[in-house]
DNA sequence: TAGGCCATCTGGTCCT
DNA sequence: AGGACCAGATGGCCTA
């Protein structure tokens, strides 16, 4: 994914930098500062086990690199849920936060399932009626084509529907389908006659920087 | 400059 | 016992 080009910092700045240069200065800062939570000079015991100061740095190592290992494992899950997120990864398009990416992506799930609901809804009303009692072949081989759920959608907008509250973002009209199914961030559906909301989706609270 | 976001270290807890 | 997971603390970077 491409769209950390606008941050400096990717998520995972440790890789290409071997054995953590932070390791010391951060526990020596810990130990200087805050908790003195560098153990005492001599050996050390460690539940049953004595540890000598060196064992235990060692484990201390091992223990931080596998720690930093599951958080880049993490980030990395985190970077494959915004691959698929339906906003532009184009260079206009700061990277979504966490916690942004998070909320977006189960938005993005309520929209698909409410989206599949409406689908099935309206193929029974359809087709429903045209089927012989008792036929057993299933719809979607009645069905030739359906247009796509999920069109893509303009960055410009899906920055505005991150910055949106719960409270503005509106069902879009029957009449104007742009994002078929979907509560509809764009400027477009906030001037039109707001129709009764179906589902209230968990907006971001903060806009993206 | 304050605030947001992030990476890292660290100690505790739970699980195998 | 060792590893995974979690949350708190801390400092760095970036942006408004």
């Amino acid at each position: 994914m491409d769209s950390d080009c606008l941050s400096s910092r990717s998520s995972s700045p440790e890789f290409d930098r071997g054995e953590s240069p932070q390791f010391l200065s951060g526990a020596m800062f810990q130990a200087h500062s805050v908790g003195q939570r560098m153990p005492p000079r001599g050996r050390v015991k460690a539940g049953k086990r004595e540890l000598t100061q060196e064992n235990q740095h060692e484990l201390r190592l091992k223990v931080n690199s596998r720690e930093r290992q599951r958080m880049h494992d993490l980030n990395q899950a985190m970077d494959g849920l915004r691959e698929v997120m339906p906003y532009s990864h184009g260079p206009s398009v700061r990277k979504l936060s966490k916690i942004s990416t998070l909320i977006l992506a189960r938005n993005y799930i309520v929209m698909l399932s409410n989206s599949l609901e409406e689908m099935k809804r309206l193929v029974n009303e359809v087709y429903g009626a045209q089927r012989a009692p008792g036929c057993a072949s299933s719809l979607s081989t009645r069905v030739p084509q359906l247009p796509p759920v999920m069109p893509t959608v303009p960055a410009s907008d899906y920055a505005t529907y991150l910055s949106l509250s719960s409270s503005d973002i509106c069902q879009p009209p029957a009449t104007a389908p742009h994002f078929l199914g979907l509560p509809c961030p764009c400027h477009i559906c906030q001037y039109l006659p707001q129709p009764p909301r179906r589902t209230a989706a968990v907006a971001v609270s903060r806009p993206i920087k």
